[in-house]
DNA sequence: ATGAAAGCGCTAACAA
DNA sequence: TTGTTAGCGCTTTCAT
């Protein structure tokens, strides 16, 4: 690899010089700029940044930390576009590290990321439980680190999961609908304890707006799921028809045993009933195009490089957490008012 | 930040003695040990990989190149993961890069991976076009480089396509199915040239495998998408109806206008259409799991990493490329023998 | 305008 | 068993 010190032998001059041209620094006379730069580019020069790092005692970049569920990582591609376009805008670079399988329960091991020195700062994006020792690993290695999409006082930044189920409820109320449930036929009420925490925000913010807009709220979630796929599809069934069945529905999830559920009941979506879903797995009902309550993920992953930036760059003590109001409502072809 | 001096300063030993102690290299008195041990936990020492670089020569990093499309980059969680993990199994890191989007089109400006050296190899995943000043870039940085998902004689690793749709075809043959087609609603014949290598592959297994096996296969794809949805929804109506109608459908893509389509003619899927997907956008059609020819992604990133590997330890000509036999199919809910 | 020296954190090679 | 030396590529400081 070539550095500094073979342009600078080959062009018969020193070192700085080759440095200030290549970064248009200090003051070289034209003759010698133009011999340098010539060889740099032939000999295909490069700065190297392992070079440059241990001068700065910086590396100028960040890593990005990610859980795993069933040995796969979850990283939606708009919150790494806005991650990574906001370092990039610094001249920084983004390391991707998750662990290993095995060793979520295991406690000693640690991701390499935190075992060297190789990042000025951490972003942790773990939709699931956040094992303990990670934290005091961090903690006492004073890497200044952000976490996205937790709940805790300080650190964090997410999306303010709560107001988009109202944005969500009110758009519907909006539309005239008055009946309006909250699905979620894929997780059991005894399961919801050790879910992310935004699972249950939204269920509040389903909740509270209903209540305050004196409507009441129904949450169509069975009691467990050990129950066979007939008997829940039944129970389902029950709860979707009669009088005052809702005409429309706020979906968590369980769409393909919702869809069954409607499929049995003869309900056409959108003309029998309208329906939100929280913008993450799917695009289309069918033949319909989601209405969706959305994040704005790419603003996410900025708005954690920026508070990660922060820390970097001034004291590490902890930050308030953000909690930001970056969900909106995509129309799409799921809704329409109530006739 | 704490380093080797540091500790060996504290102990009151060289730093040789220090490095040997943290890497349990070289012969050191138990004694010493101990105290080292005790110290490098205690100040909390990590080994700062910027130096250990240098010293090498060697980053024991890879660069993750990926293409953007309307401003966001496509890298699938398993393909991610496959790297990911192949990597860490070589204790090598993951450095994350695309094209900011304004650059696409210039070819002036060049990834901040390119212009420095940070990275022993580069993984490149585009799914689109491929930037000629970007070959062109690596060729002259002789830096290793691996392309994922591209198709060109050598140094690719990509999936076997035409394999896969012809496992696709020969599931449904083997189900009974006589009359099948494939659809792609989605995209205009005359849009076909500049699309991506594997849909064109994926037609070709279909066409070749069908007529192998002495069937007719029909493509069912719209000559232009200039005309108006309804246009578009009566030919294709035309084209799924009609006593010798196909009875199973191998899913490239438009799968919105397809729904319709069936919807409007009263198919029932699987009863009256069994259909197989390519495994990459959704899961479910309507209230039934996808049955779907799915690519091993994870696979696929390992051993585009084992040929990074391979190019970065030893010499870096170019290397033939790699069809993978990674496609399969997994049976879903949206396929039934034909009776 | 240009260059020499020193040092960032680390380790291979050698000396003691 | 332990320590010293030298040098990886780069830049800040200071001298010329």
């Amino acid at each position: 690899m070539v550095s500094l010190r073979d342009i600078a032998v080959e062009a018969g001059v020193s070192e700085m010089t080759v440095s200030n041209v290549v970064h248009n620094r200090g003051r070289v006379g034209e003759a010698k700029r133009r011999k340098v730069m010539e060889l740099v580019r032939n000999m295909g020069y490069r700065p190297n940044r392992a070079a440059r790092s241990i001068r700065y005692q910086r590396f100028d970049a960040a890593g990005l930390l990610l859980s795993t569920d069933l040995g796969r990582s979850y990283l939606p591609n708009p919150l790494l576009s806005g991650i990574h376009d906001s370092l990039a805008a610094r001249s920084m670079h983004l390391v991707l590290s998750r662990l290993p399988d095995e060793q979520l329960s295991s406690p000693l091991i640690v991701p390499s990321l935190l075992e060297e020195l190789t990042v000025d700062g951490l972003l942790i994006n773990y939709t699931h439980a956040i094992p303990k020792p990670l934290i005091e690993m961090i903690q006492k290695h004073s890497l200044p680190a952000v976490w996205i999409n937790a709940n805790h006082r300080y650190d964090c930044v997410r999306p303010d999961d709560f107001g988009l189920a109202a944005k969500a409820t009110k758009y519907l109320v909006e539309l005239g609908h008055r009946r309006i449930a909250l699905a979620d036929l894929g997780v059991g009420r005894d399961q919801m304890e050790g879910m992310h925490y935004s699972r249950h925000e939204r269920v509040e913010g389903y909740r509270q707006t209903m209540a305050e807009l004196g409507l009441s709220g129904r949450i169509i979630q069975p009691e467990t799921l050990r129950q066979t796929s007939a008997e829940l599809l039944a129970w389902a069934v029950g709860q979707f028809s009669g009088l005052d069945r809702p005409t429309a529905t706020i979906m968590q999830g369980g769409y393909r045993e919702t869809h069954a559920v409607l499929e049995e009941l003869k309900l056409k979506v959108p003309d029998d009933m309208s329906m939100v879903f929280f913008g993450e797995t799917q695009k289309n009902w069918g033949r319909h195009h989601l209405t969706m309550a959305s994040v704005d993920e790419a603003k996410l992953g900025s708005e954690a490089v920026d508070m990660l930036i922060g820390k970097i760059n001034g004291p590490r003590d902890p930050v308030p957490s953000l909690v930001l109001p970056i969900g909106h409502i995509v129309p799409g072809e799921t809704c329409r008012p109530l006739s």
